[in-house]
DNA sequence: ATAATATAGTTCATTTAGTGAACTATTCAT
DNA sequence: ATGAATAGTTCACTAAATGAACTATATTAT
């Protein structure tokens, strides 16, 4: 087969299963927040005391999107700043108590609906796809 | 393994592996079209005298999104509107020769781009990857 | 020690992408 | 022939991104 015709697959199966997960947080799960603001508020729950800056190379944008992002999550009252008092240039993010648990909430409910997908797939196949998945990740995040 | 924890994981490598691609597409091919705008050119290659709707659905947009992202393909010359002579409602789309040079053009360029981080992978991870996530896509598009 | 440079984050104007409701035009159904 | 359904557009609005200009600190070099 040709490496042209996996890469157009691959383009088109990530395509509909990215926006199908979206479309499952949208719709299925909560309305009052995005899948782009929930993954910000994943990344900050499970690295307690990071910077925009940070935020900024993990997801590829730069540091004006993730100001209005965490602007947005602020005024949710689902996260704080915390200026450092060694060095007053940065502010570490945390995540609040309404925060984690409204994490925790959407993740249960997130779980719950994908379980129902995942019951076409045994366990051999799920560990081999995310392994593949994260090394593709690892290596595309090297450059 | 928990299953919450394979879904995080999942979450986070998908996340990174689908705004990779899009810088890829952004820095290192065009900077005069947008990864979305990408897709949906590519899907009118794929599927010749699609409409509106059928591009609304493969995505899972309303169909104002659609009107806009053809507006913006079409004010590029990449794409032409037909109308149908039958059912005078519905309308055509169909790529000019100016945009299947750029799909060609760009795949060629992405191709190029992605070959290098595939080296990291044999054929048979491929096809096993590949596989896994089309059959992720068809399952949660069939809901 | 001070001047120059670098870093962290914000603001602002602009573009892209999405929503959903209201609308036009056409076709189908009874 | 009228009423419902379908295809697509327009409009006002929000989210997310860019990049340049900016403020406020830290660091480095002379």
């Amino acid at each position: 087969m040709q490496m042209k015709e996996l890469i157009e697959r691959y383009q088109t199966a990530m395509n509909q299963v990215y926006r199908r997960v979206n479309i499952l947080l949208k719709e299925k799960i909560h309305s009052d927040i995005t899948s782009d603001q929930f993954a910000t508020l994943h990344y900050i729950t499970k690295n307690e005391k990071c910077t925009s800056t940070d935020i900024a190379n993990e997801f590829g944008v730069g540091k004006s999107a993730v100001t209005a992002q965490i602007n947005r999550l602020f005024d949710k009252g689902l996260i704080e700043r915390d200026r450092d008092d060694n060095d007053r240039r940065v502010i570490y993010l945390h995540v609040t108590d309404k925060g984690i648990d409204f994490v925790e909430f959407t993740e249960k409910a997130l779980f719950s609906e994908l379980e129902k997908y995942l019951t076409n797939f045994d366990q051999e196949e799920i560990y081999t796809f995310i392994h593949s998945l994260e090394k593709l990740a690892k290596v595309m995040n090297e450059e």
